[in-house]
DNA sequence: TCTGGGGTCCTAGGACCC
DNA sequence: TCTGGGGTCCTAGGACCC
């Protein structure tokens, strides 16, 4: 049996935490850079308020209701599911942490006749624990985990916690589940099946495997053959290395000023090579690109890149830097209005296995001491204690105007709640 | 004025090999 | 008009997820 809990309106959930006056009252989470709604209460939800919705778009909704406004607080979301995470794999055998606010559970070894209590007492000892509500979903497989998981947050009756196994009990719930709702398919799929009347997961279900097969593939038999409750989609107890590490932003203003945007991807740079120092690999490739903006129809749209092969595998910021700086500069077109910029690091093999390139012109030891006391220090002193110069002392060009404080990892900011 | 960020997997098609 | 067969590897793009 697999279990899926899923933290309620994560975000909201954990502002709440920290501010229990929001309990009953509507609250969104925004993207970075203040953009799109992310994150919703029940209350928000009610009044209309879509996922992704434009923030700009909700200015009169938002004063008539009085709806609470976040900018997003990672540092705050990652405590606070790394404090879920704890908790749930003092209770299971093993877990498997799919998302931010998910995480798979192996149930091996607890008896049938006691899933039912166990589920409930996973999620009110996670509540108990954190204060984040959650709802876990029990079944035969990962695929109908999840929708006994959406259940529960429909059904406020089933207290948290649903387990899904009777074959009666399965198939008159998949009649009544949206085929837009099931993991795994998406905008796409679902608006080509819907054509073909198959709108639920029931429809979905009595297809044909031909059919499915043919229409989308692999991933689509995976997903038939877990509703029918045959497991094809693993349980991943270890997190596998990244293969990719990408960091982007949106900037609060278009940049038109080449040493502006060389600044901005020096910083993207330093922040994914530290994240691929943290994993131990090295890259053999690094991609720029800088983006105008898309939502500025008058404007000519340009998405400027390249990907650059590295002579031999780094981890060095300073090195990868170095590149990224100068590929900025190769693909800037002077006059143009870049609203984003982004950097992706691809390419990877571990770092002790990496093999050593003759007329190699870095000195990698001299490289590697620095890195390490620069992530050492970074770490004991605080985010960005120490850069390249070549980011400056600005950080990133982004609004983050309803930002609550860093309540569980930076003791300044607890120094400033209001009482 | 203001519209997010970061991933994975799969497939098709091109380059190249013998 | 006709112009092989069978591979591998890589990349771009499309689908999906949160």
């Amino acid at each position: 049996m697999y279990g899926l809990a899923d933290c309620n309106n994560f975000f909201v959930s954990c502002e709440r935490v920290f501010r229990p006056d929001l309990n009953g009252r509507p609250v969104i989470i925004l993207s970075n850079n203040d953009g799109c709604v992310i994150s919703r209460s029940n209350e928000a939800k009610r009044l209309g308020i879509k996922m992704g919705h434009p923030y700009f778009q909700l200015e009169a909704l938002i004063k008539r209701h009085n709806v609470t406004v976040f900018s997003s607080n990672y540092a705050l979301y990652s405590d606070m599911s790394h404090r879920v995470q704890q908790t749930l794999k003092s209770l299971c055998p093993e877990t498997e942490v799919y998302s931010i606010d998910e995480s798979f559970l192996n149930l091996r070894g607890i008896k049938e006749e006691e899933l039912d209590d166990f589920g409930h007492y996973v999620s009110r000892k996670v509540l108990k624990d954190t204060g984040i509500p959650i709802s876990v979903g029990v079944s035969h497989t990962k695929t109908l985990a999840k929708i006994a998981s959406k259940l529960c947050k429909q059904y406020p009756k089933l207290r948290g916690s649903c387990y899904m196994h009777r074959p009666q009990d399965i198939e008159k719930v998949l009649r009544k589940f949206p085929i837009e709702d099931v993991w795994g398919i998406g905008r796409r799929f679902s608006v080509m099946l819907k054509s073909r009347n198959i709108n639920t997961a029931y429809d979905f279900a009595q297809q044909p495997l031909d059919f499915v097969r043919s229409r989308m593939h692999v991933g689509g038999m995976k997903t038939w053959y877990e509703l029918h409750g045959r497991p094809c989609i693993e349980f991943e107890a270890h997190i596998p290395d990244k293969q990719q590490i990408m960091v982007s932003r949106s900037f609060s203003t278009e940049l038109s000023d080449v040493e502006d945007l060389k600044e901005q991807v020096s910083l993207f740079t330093s922040m994914a090579a530290e994240k691929l120092r943290k994993q131990g690999s090295v890259c053999h490739a690094i991609q720029v690109f800088l983006l105008t903006n898309r939502f500025r129809h008058e404007q000519e749209q340009h998405y400027d890149n390249q990907l650059i092969t590295l002579p031999a595998a780094s981890d060095s910021t300073v090195e990868l830097v170095n590149i990224a700086v100068k590929t900025t500069a190769a693909i800037f077109r002077p006059g143009t209005f870049y609203k984003k910029a982004g950097v992706i690091l691809t390419q990877f093999s571990p770092k002790e296995s990496v093999q050593t390139v003759l007329f190699d012109e870095v000195d990698r030891e001299k490289h590697d001491k620095l890195m390490h006391a620069m992530d050492k220090i970074n770490e004991k002193q605080g985010h960005r204690s120490v850069v390249v110069a070549t980011a400056g002392f600005d950080g990133i060009r982004m609004n983050r105007n309803h930002l609550s404080p860093n309540y569980t990892t930076d003791w300044n900011d607890i120094l400033t709640i209001k009482v």
